[in-house]
DNA sequence: GTCCAAATAT
DNA sequence: AATATTTGGA
């Protein structure tokens, strides 16, 4: 969108052999940057969301409705969605708790935690609840370290088991060599759409979006990356390629890949899946992660 | 020098 | 396929 970039692109593989990234980790840059995390979006807030940081914009009045459909198609109103944005947070009633599941058995034996039970007992990882428990608010927003080759993956192989409180030895769960690698679960996805959609298509760069979201260890590059992706998505999405039309209608809808609606038995009200709990985790990531792949069911 | 977006690499 | 890194330009 920005300069027509001219037929020079041959660059690319400067024959100069890339350093070797899969190993280098940088993990202390990331966690430790951590922005004051205050309680606001949080899906644990019992308050339903009382944003004082510089990033969120106070609710001066309360709004009712969680919608956003025009979404990216324009900046217009921008300070308005932002209060509908934080109406729509999730309640604490409608939260999943925090002592919900959230490592695959997989994981938790690779790490030796222990999670015996399905809850989370306090002191039961060799890393002392600080490491793993999810006690901080926005610590499920953090994201992830996906281990690739040590351990097993029986099924996605990525989950997230990460705080800042454990630094940079978290990501590497006690082994060197391993570099973290960002997992956008359907959390941060969400998050990511619904800060693109409030800045609306021009103000939503990077660094715009890393600031509205405001998840720690989120970097500018985590979300350009992203966004080149969603990109890439809501173009494909919007101009048919010649056949096959119906692409979902926008991310924000309900129902669309982006915003997937809750499935009735599991569902909170907002249609707002706070945690990974097993049924919206898999749901949500499914439709999310398919929507990325434009790998709609049949149409590809 | 910072940021962005696209291209490319892993 | 998903995410990271490089590249070239504003």
């Amino acid at each position: 969108m920005r300069a027509p970039s001219d037929p020079l692109r041959s660059r690319g593989r400067s024959g100069a052999a890339p350093t070797d990234h899969r190993d280098t980790v940088r993990n202390p840059s990331l966690l430790g940057r951590a922005r004051p995390a205050t309680a606001e979006y949080v899906m644990l807030s019992p308050r339903g969301g009382r944003p004082q940081d510089a990033t969120a914009p106070a609710p001066s009045s309360s709004s009712s409705s969680l919608r956003h459909a025009d979404g990216m198609g324009d900046g217009a109103g921008a300070s308005g969605r932002v209060l509908e944005w934080e109406a729509g947070l999730p309640e604490a009633s409608e939260l999943t708790p925090v002592s919900h599941p959230l490592i695959t058995p997989a994981l938790a034996a690779a790490f030796r935690i222990n999670i015996a039970g399905g809850a989370f007992p306090a002191a039961a990882s060799p890393f002392d609840d600080s490491a793993l428990a999810h006690d901080s608010p926005t610590s499920h927003l953090s994201f992830h370290c996906a281990e690739e080759e040590d351990v097993e993956d029986d099924e996605e192989g990525e989950w997230e088991a990460e705080d800042a409180a454990s630094g940079s030895g978290a990501c590497r769960g006690g082994r060197a060599g391993k570099k973290a690698r960002m997992v956008w679960t359907p959390e941060l996805h969400h998050r990511f759409v619904e800060a693109v959609a409030h800045l609306g298509d021009k103000g939503a760069v990077p660094k715009a979006i890393v600031r509205l979201m405001n998840v720690e260890g989120l970097t500018r590059e985590n979300v350009a990356s992203h966004l080149q992706k969603y990109r890439i998505y809501l173009k494909r999405t919007r101009s048919p390629p010649t056949r096959q039309p119906p692409p979902p209608s926008f991310p924000t809808a309900y129902g669309s890949p982006f915003n997937p609606h809750p499935p009735p038995d599991a569902s909170n009200q907002n249609g707002y899946c706070a945690f990974p709990s097993r049924h919206c985790e898999k749901l949500e990531r499914d439709q999310a992660l398919q929507a990325m792949g434009w790998k709609r069911a049949k149409d590809a």
